[in-house]
DNA sequence: TCAAATAGTCTATATTGTAGACTAATTATA
DNA sequence: TATAATTAGTCTACAATATAGACTATTTGA
């Protein structure tokens, strides 16, 4: 992250569109999330088991971005133990079609990219 | 990542070919470095004025990745200063496409993701 | 009485990213 | 002749981020 000289964090200004959704979504996690809620309501460790190995600090913190930047929302029901059901709202309805022109893309060209891949863990 | 009792990493087998793709594009640079690279070939400094605020590690590192999974073609020329180019490989080219519909929809709901977004800085 | 279940948070540690100095070789400039 | 500029990275010390796993409160069921 920038700072400027009193060190304060110096606030991304996002004239770019790209970066705007990229900075949200474009992390390790984001798509997974999404992807694991397109067709059904889920609760928090409902997820972690799915996903395997994001931690709980990530996942939550990654459900909070989303729900904040509205592609997600957050319902909780007063049980106990607590129920939280995470469901995509409606910005994350729109986004399934590029995500899974992606989605698809990688399935189409899985071989391919396993073929031209030459080192693992680089 | 994950390692077993003797400390090896575990080599994940990918399945999952959505997991496959987003393990090496799904990062914070990926997508941007292929984006600059849509209609020109790309010098090393070149890329790192225009994309910004990326490190050059990171640049390099990223680039490694791109180049080794063949997404991207790297080209040196004998001379010095020394000249490297960057380019598309065929995998970046028709990686294209899918980037562009997430662009395009990231283009049109640029201003329902400011609207809908309430904090800054999650 | 004790275990189980849930949705997180907290903390110590491990991993990853950053800024910026540095390199070697050549050309251009003063 | 000396000095600066240029390039594509690498290296290092430090900063930021992610991880695993212990922990919380509350109620139900055994």
């Amino acid at each position: 992250m920038k700072k400027n000289a009193k060190n304060e964090l110096i606030k991304y200004d996002h004239p770019c569109p790209i970066r705007d959704v990229l900075d949200r979504i474009g992390d390790q996690w984001s798509l997974l999330i999404l992807k694991s809620l397109e067709h059904d309501v889920m609760r928090f460790n409902t997820l972690h088991k799915e996903i395997g190995d994001i931690s709980r600090q990530m996942l939550s913190r990654t459900l909070k971005r989303l729900e904040n930047d509205g592609y997600i929302t957050r319902t909780v029901y007063a049980q106990v133990p607590p129920r939280v059901e995470y469901a995509l709202a409606e910005l994350g309805l729109s986004f399934l079609k590029p995500m899974n022109t992606l989605i698809q893309w990688a399935d189409e060209n899985h071989e391919a990219i396993c073929r031209a891949r030459k080192t693992q863990n680089l």
